[in-house]
DNA sequence: CCCGATTCCTGTAGGC
DNA sequence: TGCCTACAGGAATCGG
């Protein structure tokens, strides 16, 4: 499940392959993603250079000489550069081909992601202008999230996935940094220190910083954009881990949805 | 306005 | 062995 560190990996992995290189052609054999990709897609990309790639939460923008493709990776994408004549498998849906004989396949067998031609600044982008905070950022502070959250009765891990407050925080990382700052996922975030969320957000920006030196988390479908998987998934404190014991306690560690999302927490540990 | 529930989708796992 | 169902989750949308 691509979160920020998985889509940071995808990013660097591309810059080297990607940048300075110009589209051929695109070829799309299903266009039906989260929301279907537009008609003039094509035409709009085509014998563009690509200036550069960044990411904004969890998505990527392909910088063209006029505009950008904007990507998401949903629950299931993942993008990588090959030789053109390499064999399609299913749930390839979409080939950017480069003038220099490679071309950047997207995969995503749940189809949940997005892949659009843009010319509108983030501030004025439907899926962009909304976007919270980076946590890596600076601006991503005990002070903010404690203000934020200061008037709410939802349990915190619902306010650290919240893309509204701070982006790039998805399932898998919010139990991680929630087992780092030993809090328990349903307390109430106006129930919390100032203190403690302060501890919050270094845990949150600790844990990213660690899944993307090591190339992000591989459970089913997230490979680096060398075909490796990423390697934090062995540094995983809680996620999956419901029955195994606590790394800091050994007692087992507890299974309980929040949302409707599986959460997994040290009842001991956290409070 | 706020926020939980529902929805999209398909591969996989577990039950019988 | 094979069929069936439940489940995973990002984020838009729905509705209380």
């Amino acid at each position: 499940m691509p979160e920020l560190p998985e889509v940071e990996t995808t990013r660097r992995g591309l810059l080297n392959k990607l940048v300075k290189q110009t589209i051929d052609r695109v070829d799309i054999t299903n266009r039906r993603l989260r929301k279907p990709i537009d008609r003039h897609f094509e035409r709009r990309c085509q014998n563009q250079t690509i200036i550069n790639i960044e990411r904004e939460a969890k998505y990527l923008k392909l910088l063209l000489d006029k505009g950008y493709i904007l990507i998401h990776l949903g629950m299931s994408g993942h993008l990588r550069v090959i030789p053109k004549e390499t064999e399609r498998r299913s749930h390839d849906h979409v080939e950017i081909h480069l003038k220099n004989g490679l071309c950047l396949r997207y995969h995503d067998p749940r189809r949940f992601g997005v892949i659009e031609w843009s010319d509108l600044p983030s501030t004025k982008h439907p899926l962009l202008k909304h976007l919270g905070l980076e946590p890596l950022s600076d601006i991503f502070s005990a002070d903010y999230l404690y203000n934020k959250a200061k008037k709410s009765t939802r349990a915190i891990k619902n306010v650290i996935m919240d893309a509204k407050i701070v982006v790039g925080v998805g399932n898998i990382y919010a139990q991680e940094a929630l087992f780092l700052a030993a809090i328990h996922p349903k307390r109430k975030a106006n129930q919390i220190s100032i203190k403690r969320y302060q501890d919050l957000v270094n845990a949150i920006k600790t844990v990213l910083q660690q899944a993307i030196k090591q190339g992000g988390t591989s459970l089913k479908d997230f490979y680096q954009t060398d075909g490796k998987p990423g390697y934090f998934t062995q540094a995983l404190n809680v996620y999956g881990r419901t029955g195994e014991p606590c790394k800091k306690c050994q007692k087992p560690l507890i299974n309980q949805p929040i949302a409707n999302r599986q959460t997994v927490y040290c009842q001991h540990c956290q409070r």
